[in-house]
DNA sequence: ATCCCTGCAAAGAGTTTGCAAGTAA
DNA sequence: TTACTTGCAAACTCTTTGCAGGGAT
């Protein structure tokens, strides 16, 4: 596994351009401008193999497809349940004390990747007040 | 919105009882033995309007379908991103602090549902330094 | 030479929707 | 009687897979 291939290197260089957390059409899109024959089946394949490297990371999204991100530095997201829409979030989460907390709790110990907030933003909250009144 | 089903009841007594964060099609299996007749597409219906009310929450497993709990009482989830497997776990976020952060880096309120910690847990872990051998 | 890669098309998993009939308020 | 709900089947969205050929090592 991991031989080079040009696609493949579109798909992260889009990736890593995109900020945006695109999803799997949504690169193929993007990368499509690059690579004009490439098919959607390279591009969730090559999105699975770099995911699987640790090369990008994937946001389960409250709403629609999942959505992915480049790893180059650590950050959580916060993502609304009702619209979807993704927020990159800095925070210090007290990762010692979390582990330590899920070992007393489950019994095994887990690599932290990534934590993610799910809640509803602003705007959806007063869209519900209006249809509430 | 909202008028009495039996078969509502039903989908929401086996979420209740059964506390392994069952998907949709788990949920399906689990109720057709209270109600013998009743449809997949009555249960998905059902999952989607016990969540809006939010009597229960929706689970972004890291594979496979999406997974319910019964909103009872607030915790989070530890989930592992090989093998899919969700734990439950109490902890003390300190949410008052993350909102106020949140609020100063993406400039809105955000009302916080719940907070999942993706990883790997310690079975996927060992299994991956098997492979790399 | 071997193994990994691609594009294409088909299949698969999970979920939603239109419809006609039934039930609650 | 009006609005919500159901079962069924079909449709839909997102993703994976089998295959034959091409490219990397």
């Amino acid at each position: 596994m991991n031989n080079y291939s040009k696609q493949r290197e579109a798909i992260l260089e889009v990736i890593k351009e995109n900020l945006i957390h695109p999803t799997a059409e949504e690169i193929y899109e993007l990368v499509i401008k690059k690579e004009p024959q490439i098919s959607k089946s390279t591009v969730y394949r090559n999105i699975n193999i770099l995911f699987e490297l640790g090369e990008i990371k994937k946001i389960k999204s409250a709403i629609g497809p999942d959505r992915y991100d480049y790893s180059y530095k650590k950050h959580s997201h916060i993502i609304c349940e009702k619209c979807g829409q993704i927020f990159d979030f800095d925070y210090n989460f007290d990762n010692k004390n979390i582990l330590k907390k899920a070992i007393e709790q489950i019994g095994k110990k887990i690599d932290i990747d990534n934590i993610v907030i799910y809640g509803i933003c602003e705007n959806c909250k007063s869209k519900n007040k209006i249809k509430e009144e």
